[in-house]
RNA sequence: GCCGACUUAGCUCAGUUGGCUAGAGCACUUCACUAGUAAUGAAGGGGUCGGAGGUUCGAAUCCUCUAGUCGGCACCA
């Protein structure tokens, strides 16, 4: 007779089985229904597939379809299932990691044994026929315990799988999965057979190092995109659509923003006229909401001389990165600036300075360059050149928390501007790794110390945030503000770095209350990153449609007929243009559909302004707004206060406009 | 940098297995239309097919190298 072994159901009631019970059974004797949609078990955290024996007792839980947990272990079946079409095409193909990501799956395989050409996209719809084959054969998905040795044996063929092997610890107990002809190294949390997953597509290929580490041979990555019904499969490739779409990439061109060209240079943006404005706008604002919090606006150098790196130890840790010096005819060797911390520190050190100059702050947008690998280039996102939002404030170390909060109080004003939520980003305590200290800056008191004050400020101010070690910059730790982009990436919009490495090593120093040389500590913040990166997602997430104070062309003036009230247009558009608006005069000589869809679909302008026989006759405009089919015939001094109030709120008055507008 | 794919007019894209002066739509120019809220009609100009080398009687189509872009990986002060 079985032993028996005593499960706790989710309401806390015991019940009493016998060992190697199925899950399958538990669930039927509740309910045929529950049964239907369970796909997985689990005994307190670990897996029990729905027909495989229950060995310990534990807490009993079901994982039915509907909960995230459930698709994540569609998603990691199907990765069995890419596998095992896979081995059936390709014998020797070896596979190393497959799991479920956001929002599918990915398996990492290396073909090289069988053939010189890996894996790729132009095999999909053959490996997805295969793959729907074994669906259709509904092939039972089986665990299995097994000894080491006998793992070593059954994989012996599959190189990736034995590392994984040799790097479990000594206690670990090693399963594996069946799955017809096909064997996986798996811990559990699999559908029960292979007819539970139906609505996948294979999307993309691409190179991965084995285990992450650039040292390792290079494998090829299958995502894939796997869903319990064929709608959700859908809008998973549509969303892969709407991307373009919303793309800085490609709206950058529609909009004429900025280009890159191999003429120039790789990683070297041109920002057009359209693009120029909207950047001009955000550093005309930056700069004044700097003024407003005590900062003053220096320009440094874009090329210093090389000691200037070495001494602040960038050329130490960035080297790499960093453009290739030149040297000049008599020796001296110039770099072009990967950053400007060491400059704004000589603009410290320029003078004696006394703690009633403290907190002492400057900030510059300058433009840094920096040698990106080729690999990493992308749009505006990623480049050589790069204008940075920098500022550096010199404190005593007792003001570190204090100015601290002011400058995440200045960040957070500025998102308020731009509209954007706390929905919108979460805050990232960057430390150093403690596995491998001898990356940064020597000194375990400070890091300690550093760390724990940024800690102890997050909590005064009663804001979430998370750690994430081995993200701090080698000088010290920061705070990092990550924003979810449009198209689902995460990036570091705003970060505030403490630094108490480069005042040793420039020696910076102010004189005390005491009369005595006293070591400040110097923070380096950038509210909005860089501007091309910024600008980028701006583009995104407005999807090219710009609040009127950023929009490049705020609004376009066009003549029912050039011929007839090209004059009285012209006089519109240099009346706003004085008064400091950005217009455009749409001059060419078509219909008038013509230009409004025009200004509607390619420039996105917020307003346009129609005038012809009417208008000239009464001195007006006729607005139309955005997005919208209603228009209204005001004067041009009713027009212009309402655009001015529109910019001067940083649009947050939009809503107002419209109701203008549809009355 | 690494793996893979791609690169044809300003833009978006066609161009069968290599074969006649390389195509389309949009944009641009010109002409006609006194044009009222998401594309008026007609005509015209524009590319040697990313670059270099090679195979071939013949290459946008095949091969090699190179540059750039894209999807990722690694990196990201």
């Amino acid at each position: 007779m079985a032993d028996l072994i005593k499960i706790t159901m989710p309401d806390d009631t015991e019940k009493e089985v016998e060992q190697n019970t199925k899950p399958i059974e538990i669930a039927e004797s509740i309910s045929p229904s529950l049964a239907k949609k369970s796909v997985v078990a689990k005994i307190d955290d670990h897996f029990v597939g729905m027909n495989e024996g229950i060995r310990f007792s534990g807490k009993f839980r079901l994982v039915t379809k509907g909960e995230d947990e459930a698709l994540k272990v569609l998603r990691h079946s199907t990765t069995h299932l890419l596998a095992q079409a896979l081995r059936r095409l390709h014998p020797k193909i070896h596979f190393g990691v497959g799991v479920a990501i956001a929002n599918g799956f990915y398996y990492d395989t290396d073909d090289s044994d069988e053939s010189e050409k890996q894996v790729a996209a132009d095999e999909f719809p053959k490996i997805e026929a295969e793959m729907k084959k074994l669906v259709q054969a509904n092939i039972p998905i089986q665990h299995q315990i097994v000894s080491r040795k006998e793992a070593l044996k059954i994989f012996a063929e599959d190189p990736y799988k034995i590392a994984l092997i040799n790097d479990f610890p000594a206690d670990q107990e090693i399963t594996i999965v069946k799955q017809g002809d096909y064997t996986d190294l798996d811990r559990g949390g699999l559908v029960p057979s292979t007819g539970w997953i139906k609505h996948f597509a294979l999307t993309s290929v691409a190179g991965a190092y084995w285990r992450g580490m650039s040292d390792n041979q290079m494998m090829q990555r299958i995502y894939g995109l796997s869903e319990w019904n064929p709608e959700n499969l859908e809008a998973q490739k549509k969303a892969l659509e709407e991307r373009k779409e919303r793309d800085h990439r490609t709206i950058g061109k529609q909009m004429e923003l900025f280009f890159t060209n191999p003429e120039i240079g790789a990683g070297l943006p041109v920002w057009l006229p359209n693009g120029a404005a909207i950047r001009r706008t955000i550093e005309d604002y930056l700069v004044e909401k700097e003024r407003q919090n005590s900062y003053m606006n220096v320009y440094t150098p874009v090329v210093s001389n090389l000691d200037l790196y070495k001494r602040s130890g960038h050329w130490d840790h960035y080297r790499d990165d960093m453009f290739p010096a030149m040297t000049a005819d008599d020796g001296e060797q110039l770099e072009l600036r990967p950053m400007n911390c060491p400059s704004h520190i000589e603009i410290f050190e320029h003078e004696p300075r006394s703690y009633r100059d403290l907190p002492y702050r400057i900030a510059e947008f300058g433009q840094m360059h920096r040698w990106e690998k080729s690999g990493a280039l992308t749009g505006l996102s990623r480049v050589r050149e790069m204008t940075l939002n920098d500022g550096h404030t010199v404190v005593a170390p007792e003001q570190v928390e204090p100015e601290f909060k002011g400058i995440l109080q200045l960040i957070r004003d500025v998102y308020h501007d731009f509209g954007f939520t706390d929905q919108d980003y979460r805050f990232r305590l960057s430390y150093r790794d403690p596995k491998n200290t001898k990356k940064y800056y020597d000194d375990d008191a400070m890091w300690e110390h550093a760390q724990a004050a940024l800690k102890r400020a997050m909590d005064d101010m009663g804001l979430d945030y998370f750690e994430a070690e081995g993200e701090a910059a080698f000088y010290g730790p920061k705070l990092d503000i990550q924003f979810k982009t449009a198209l689902g990436n995460e990036e570091t919009m705003s970060t505030i770095q403490l630094d108490f490495l480069l005042p040793e090593r420039f020696d910076m120093k102010y004189t005390g209350e005491d009369g005595k040389d006293h070591r400040p500590v110097l923070i380096h913040r950038g509210v909005v990153g860089t501007m091309e990166r910024f600008v980028a997602f701006l583009i995104e997430k407005y999807k090219g449609q710009f609040p009127t104070w950023l929009a490049p062309v705020q609004a376009v003036v066009i003549p029912v007929n050039y011929g007839a009230h090209g004059d009285y247009a012209r006089n519109i558009y240099s009346k706003l243009m004085k008064d400091g608006r950005r217009i455009k005069l749409d001059n060419r000589d078509e219909k008038l559909g013509y230009l409004i869809r025009d200004a509607q679909v390619n420039l996105k302008t917020p307003y346009i302004l129609v005038v012809g026989d009417q208008e000239l006759r009464d001195n007006s405009v006729t607005v139309r707004f955005r997005g919208s089919d209603q228009t209204k015939e005001m004067k041009i001094d009713e027009f212009e206060e309402m655009i001015n109030d529109d910019v001067a709120n940083y649009s947050k008055g939009s809503e107002k406009v419209r109701e203008m507008l549809n009355k």
